[in-house]
DNA sequence: CTTGCGCTTCCAGTAACTGGAAGCCCTATA
DNA sequence: TATAGGGCTTCCAGTTACTGGAAGCGCAAG
């Protein structure tokens, strides 16, 4: 397929996906008229690719990810490894979420849209501090 | 509390901390001598961006997010869309990474360092397709 | 056969940092 | 009291991850 119905499946605008070939996150075959030509595991890469980054996950780390599936080459306690780190990050990345989404609740239902109450959200926002203090 | 302690406490490089300021997302206090002193509610802000820029919201969007609680002005039912808005995109931010770790999880445990199964673990990272085609 | 949209490359601009230089502040130790 | 060293300051340049725009080719419709 184009790289514009590739660009609708992932998600992911048309230059972001070039951007991608060019960092060599995935090589698309290109088509006789020099079109690049998506196959449905390019866009599973691509969809991928959209996902983890907008979950905070940086390219570099987006790449080891993508390399748990794609190397070949790979020793399985390797990937094994490197699953588990991000493994941890995720969980923690899951319950910071799950705090953050549980304080906008709370200001949603404590705001019925008429008068704000002046509680310190900001607490809640951003989690148990390092030390009181 | 200088840059230091307000870094290590949130989390930030000093270098971002500076940054967060010059685009005016806090106004820390200046000390006698020039250095910056920083507030526990200053700190609060900061790891409330630390946490956020990490799961994968624009600066734009914390800048959003810290006016639910900062702007006085704001009214009530502005506070209420905006926070409704940002829960949508949690809960998928949240149901995206649960499936991830789920998938990595599974890789972890079918795959106990011995040899690594060559199964199309990419399907699990890329989500349901938009189509399966 | 030309209008127009989609594709191509290339180059420049933006967002969000990040590194490094040059220099002041402050404490500690000789 | 001098000086060495780490933390702080500003400023400017570089990096990452895109994003916009120009110039031009491909292709299907009218």
């Amino acid at each position: 397929m184009n790289i514009g119905a590739a660009s609708e499946k992932s998600g992911l605008p048309a230059k972001t996906i070039r951007y991608y070939e060019d960092i060599g996150l995935l090589r698309p075959d290109r088509a006789g008229n020099g079109y690049r030509d998506y196959s449905m595991s390019d866009v599973h890469r691509l969809r991928f690719l959209q996902r983890s980054r907008s979950l905070g996950f940086s390219v570099e780390e987006c790449r080891q990810l993508l390399s748990l599936y794609g190397d070949k080459q790979r020793e399985s306690a390797d990937v094994k490894a490197i699953a588990e780190i991000k493994l941890v990050e995720i969980d923690r990345k899951l319950s910071e979420l799950t705090e953050l989404r549980d304080t906008l609740r709370h200001l949603v239902h404590n705001c019925h849209g008429d008068n704000r109450p002046d509680c310190p959200i900001i607490d809640g926002l951003s989690g148990r501090a390092q030390a009181t203090q």
